[in-house]
DNA sequence: ATTAAAATATACCGATCGGTATAAAGTTAA
DNA sequence: TTAACTTTATACCGATCGGTATATTTTAAT
């Protein structure tokens, strides 16, 4: 690992929750300098342009979260246990810890959709693989007998995602966790129902 | 209605959706002169900043949200129609017309919470007061015998946010109408299994 | 039609935007 | 230790940012 990539590494892990907090449009490159201590001459020389570092930031919080996921989805052998572990695991990004701007799917989706191709491009990539994860799952739990036939495995991913994310959103908006309780405690009665 | 009230109401009308599909740092005050073909000056005569522009276009987006849901829930007799209206409602955001960028009170929860207080608080209290019309529809509805009385109303008001607001996201960020109808479609088993 | 007031346009402000040319400093291999 | 190379800092670029003082135009009452 060469100066430069070290250099890469913590520009992007100083940024990440800056982008995510902020935006694209919302954090500038002063705040980039200004999270770092280096100058723009250091920024530039390691990165294109603003696009770069943003992209690599939305990289950089997306794999927190997925590499978090998988972590706790090895600790649930049932289907139903791993869709569980999603709720425990989007509930430490909010609760207990400080708060590095909520979930960079959502933000990123809701920040660029309709302003920043390429940062779009990177959010939906996230969801479909989010998605396809669900429904391997989903589809496994029906050959397990653990999930009725009956179920659309896309459907029930889609359900999933939906929940988390609306979850996340009115969560952070109201500052209640109490909320986020509420309708996580939804969502695993419809997990349950599943099967 | 004087000249600057008209005016207002113009700059308002023109700059919402611009708004709500860039956010409120992405919004320049050239965009503004851009879609209203007046200049820096006109805007300034008629708001005191660029904030009152941006809060001005949140009411006028978060009113036509509003208007068309208290239509559409005057066309149903039941609560459970009136809950299944919500789903009808959101729809027509985009699917077929010209998109403006999605639900305002996503937008700006998302692109608001970190940064702009005063946005964000409008946000906030547009959700507060979704959240208590619902509650309302359930708690007579578990009055009517509509619905059953082991429901929390106000669990069953953030259910039915989440999902929508989760199932927009989704939506319009991948951009497929199917990907609305499966999550709906889960929302609307959820709305009737409720009695 | 005249005039006072209200509304809009012009021209500008300093600050900040993203970005870059180049010099200085640091690193690494011979 | 020196020389080649890589990395970082300095100083600057034109463009755009939000905002304003003032002049011009438009409106509305007499």
């Amino acid at each position: 690992m060469t100066k430069a990539e070290k250099t890469r590494d913590f520009i992007v892990e100083r940024t990440a929750p800056i982008f995510n907090m902020k935006g694209y449009a919302g954090t500038s490159l002063n705040d980039i300098t200004a999270a770092t201590g280096l100058t723009k001459g250091s920024i530039y020389g390691n990165f294109a342009n603003k696009d770069e570092v943003a992209l690599a930031a939305f990289d950089h919080n997306l794999h927190h979260n997925v590499s978090q996921i998988e972590a706790e989805l090895n600790n649930h052998s049932s289907i139903k246990g791993k869709l569980l572990a999603y709720v425990s695991v989007y509930q430490s990004f909010f609760v207990g810890k400080i708060s590095t701007g909520g979930c960079p799917i959502l933000n990123t989706a809701i920040d660029a959709d309709d302003t920043h191709p390429a940062l779009r491009e990177k959010a939906l990539k996230a969801v479909l693989s989010w998605k396809k994860r669900i429904i391997t799952l989903v589809e496994e739990g029906i050959l397990n007998k653990e999930i009725k036939a009956d179920y659309n495995p896309e459907q029930v991913a889609l359900t999933v995602i939906a929940m988390i994310e609306g979850g996340i959103m009115i969560s952070r908006l109201t500052n209640k966790v109490e909320n986020w309780n509420l309708i996580m405690d939804s969502l695993k009665k419809y997990i349950n129902n599943l099967g």
